[in-house]
DNA sequence: ACCACAAGTGGACTATAGTCCAGATCTTTC
DNA sequence: GAAAGATCTGGACTATAGTCCACTTGTGGT
C-alpha cells in the first residue's frame, strides 16, 4: 500500500460522514471500480475470502492487476471497500439512529449496545472484516473506521479511570482474529455475553 | 507450515514442562537448528524482524531453505524458538517460583502480577512476538504458549461470571499486533496501568 | 472538432513464503 | 565395519502480493 488517503480511499473521515470526495473520478474508473467490487463479491461468497487470489479478482473483473492495487491499495483495502456499506450503516446508527445504540440513552448502555452491535456486524461478515484487518502489518489500527469505534467508545468511557486505554481494550476483545479464535471454543452466546460484561465492567462503579 | 506438533516444534507441553522429545534428533539436524538460530538472532537484531528475509537467514546460516522450514515450520515457528527460552522462563516463575507471580499470592494479585510479567516480556520482544503472532493467520491462537497463559489465567479467574471469556478478553488486550498499536499512542506507563486495571476489573466485586 | 494533459490501465516484473523430492548423511544392527 | 533404512538436506519450483511504467483514454478548454 502507497497511499491510503487518495480519492480512492472508500471511507469517509469519522464523525464527519459523508463529505464530498474532492477529486472527480474518471468514468472508465468508476466502471472499473465496480466491476472489481462485483467480482471480488462474487469470488469471496463462493469461495471464501481467503481462498482467493487478486490474480483471480482481476480476472474475473476483467481488469489488470495494476488497476486493482491502485484504486484498493492492498487486499485489506478491497475487503474494506466491500464492508464499507455496513460500516456506514453502523456508523449512522451510532450518530443518528434511536438509542440506545443512538444519542439518549447513557453511556453505559450505550458502550454495551455499541459492543452488541458491533458484534452482530462482525460475526455476519467475519472473513472479511478479518482479511481487511489482518492482511496487512497494522491494517486495523490505520483505518478510519478503527479510529470511530474508538472515539466512541473513548466518549462513552468519560469517567473511566483511563478511557482512551478502556476503549483500546474493549476493541481488542473486537478483533476478528480474536473473535475468530474464540467462538468455536465458546460460542456466539457466551461470547456475545462477555463481550457485554466486558463493556460494562470497565466502569468504575461496575460489580458484575 | 504442514505439521506442528513434530519433533522440530520446540515448547513443551503446557503445565508440563521438560518432557523428554520421544524421538532423538540427528546429529547434523542439531548443527543445523543451532546454525539457524544463531543466524536468524543476529539478522533479526541487526536489521529488525520485519527487514530480514527467510532466504536471508538460510543464506547466513549455510543451509538450505528446505532446512529451515523442515525445521520451523514458518516464520512464526522460527521466531518462536527464538523466544522459547524467555517463554519457558516466565512460565517457570509462574509455575514455581515466589508470589506474588508464582503460587501462594491471591487471586486477583496473581492475575495483576501475570499481567504485568508478560508485558514486560512483550516489551522486551516486540516485534519477535509480533511475528510469532501474525506470520499465519490465526498463528497465535495454536501455540502451545497461548495455551499456558489462558489455562493460567482461567484457573486465576475461577468465580468471575465466565473464567475461559475473561482470560481472553485479558489475553487479547496482551496481543502483540494491540500492543504495537497502542503503545506509540499512550506509552509505556498507561498501558502498564490499563492492563493492570484491566485485569482486577475481571473480578465480580471490581470497582477501579 | 481538436488538443493538451491529467488520470487511468494492464501486464511484465520483483520479492518472498512455503512445497517437494531425489539424493546425501546419519544411526542402528549384526 | 558394512549394509539397511530412517532421517535430513538443499535448491529448484510454485503461488501470491505488490510495484512499475510505457501506453491508452477520458476530460476540460478553445
Amino acid at each position: 500500500m502507497k497511499d491510503s488517503t487518495g480519492p480512492q480511499s472508500g471511507y469517509a473521515t469519522p464523525l464527519e460522514l459523508h463529505r464530498a470526495p474532492p477529486p472527480r473520478e474518471r468514468a472508465d474508473a468508476a466502471r472499473n471500480r465496480a466491476a472489481v467490487l462485483e467480482a471480488a463479491a462474487r469470488l469471496f461468497a463462493e469461495h471464501g475470502v481467503a481462498a482467493v487470489s487478486m490474480d483471480q479478482v482481476a480476472a474475473a473483473a476483467g481488469v489488470g492487476k495494476g488497476t486493482i492495487f491502485r484504486r484498493f491499495g492492498d487486499k485489506s483495502g478491497l475487503a474494506n471497500a466491500l464492508l464499507d456499506a455496513r460500516e456506514h450503516a453502523l456508523q449512522e446508527a451510532i450518530l443518528h439512529g434511536p438509542p440506545p445504540l443512538g444519542p439518549g440513552a447513557d453511556p453505559p448502555a450505550r458502550l454495551a449496545a455499541f459492543a452488541g452491535a458491533y458484534l452482530d456486524y462482525l460475526l455476519e461478515h467475519l472473513d472479511l472484516v478479518r482479511m481487511s484487518e489482518t492482511a496487512a502489518p497494522g491494517a486495523r489500527y490505520r483505518i478510519g473506521a478503527y479510529h470511530f469505534w474508538h472515539q466512541h467508545a473513548t466518549i462513552l468511557l468519560a469517567g473511566a479511570p483511563d478511557p482512551r486505554y478502556a476503549a483500546h481494550a474493549l476493541l481488542a476483545a473486537l478483533a476478528a482474529e480474536h473473535v475468530t479464535a474464540v467462538l468455536p471454543e465458546l460460542g456466539e452466546e457466551r461470547l456475545r455475553e462477555g463481550i457485554t460484561r466486558l463493556a460494562r465492567s470497565q466502569y468504575p462503579s461496575a460489580a458484575s
